[in-house]
DNA sequence: CCAACCATATGACAAATAGTCATATGATTG
DNA sequence: CAATCATATGACTATTTGTCATATGGTTGG
């Protein structure tokens, strides 16, 4: 067996699996709809990883000319590329999930800051985290009318239990600032 | 005024904070307590993190020769990190929580997946997340004793909150898979 | 007793990820 | 008609992660 790729090149691989030939950006757009639970930021390197599978043979790419909009090059996902992807989703276990939550790491160190700022800093989180379940309604319900789009939604209504976990208990807590209990 | 560093950066000024000269390897057993909800593992360079932050002069070290155990270099945290880590508490907003979730990563792509693969996937993530929930409790207990550790235990409630709603979440995934819903 | 392992202690190095910037075309908007 | 947006790709750097190497000395099991 080769070395497993990381679970960045299966992500890829697998927005190719569904809808055949894509371009770099649009892998790019799609990628978006995981930046709630997987893979916070910004992917110039979408492009590297593409051309990493097109190295194992994952996946065959071709240039195509436009006009009015500059070319593109065009990723097929290949036999082998299917193979991996699938092995990847049934064989592998998942690994932990990872948070880098910059939130509790202040609340953490609460001890040495001053009570009104963190609860200035709950209340950003808190209508941040309004912002991030608006926007993930509007996905799962979406994925609520296309069948194909089942485990869009699944994952969606996943993250709002989520972020409605995370609202919850900030709100505690600024109740409890405010009462003078912290 | 300078360039700001890393998250990581702030958060081993903030061990240094509290309990006054410690040695690269106390910071990394501290460090273990933010595995669940910031930082998974991962710190060989909690050295170079502590030598970057005396390049910034945030921090001051000195050799201490042991006996029995091998020389340690003690680093201590001075006005100037003093300074800069309260900034950062207190001024800085927090940046959005990023999530790398391995097994939502795995779902999104559920469609593509064997329906009874997923459900030992899932088997899995619950217990893998029954063993953090135990091992929280027994953090967040501690820091109830611990008048100084009141918002170590916040966190680790906050945590427990986290891990239960996944396991709520992964369970009725559980039951509509066993159901036939999926 | 002594090999294996554990705790203390630090660091080099490579791989992966994140983030910023550059480049280019052509349509839309103020 | 300048500014901005959407399409499209990639270089480059900084940061983070992960693995391995090194060294000292105590503990534990066979």
């Amino acid at each position: 067996m080769t070395k497993p790729l990381p679970n960045t090149a299966y992500a890829v691989l697998g927005f190719l699996t569904s809808r055949e030939p894509m371009s770099g950006y649009e892998v790019r757009k799609s990628a978006e709809n995981l930046h709630y639970f997987y893979w916070s930021p910004a992917q110039s390197q979408i492009y590297s990883e593409l051309r990493r599978l097109a190295a194992h043979g994952y996946v065959t790419s071709e240039l195509v000319r436009q006009d009015g909009k500059p070319d593109k090059r065009l990723y097929q996902i290949t036999e082998a590329g299917t193979t991996a992807f699938r092995v990847w989703l049934n064989e592998t276990p998942a690994e932990p999930t990872m948070m880098k939550h910059a939130m509790l790491l202040r609340l953490f160190f609460g001890q040495s800051a001053e009570p009104a700022r963190l609860g200035v800093l709950l209340e950003q989180f808190i209508s941040d985290g309004e912002e991030a379940l608006a926007q993930i309604a509007i996905v799962r319900e979406y994925a609520e009318l296309d069948p194909d789009a089942r485990w869009q939604g699944i994952v969606a209504a996943w993250s709002e239990a989520h972020f409605t976990t995370e609202i919850a208990f900030a709100r505690e807590l600024l109740r409890r600032l405010a009462d003078g209990e912290l």
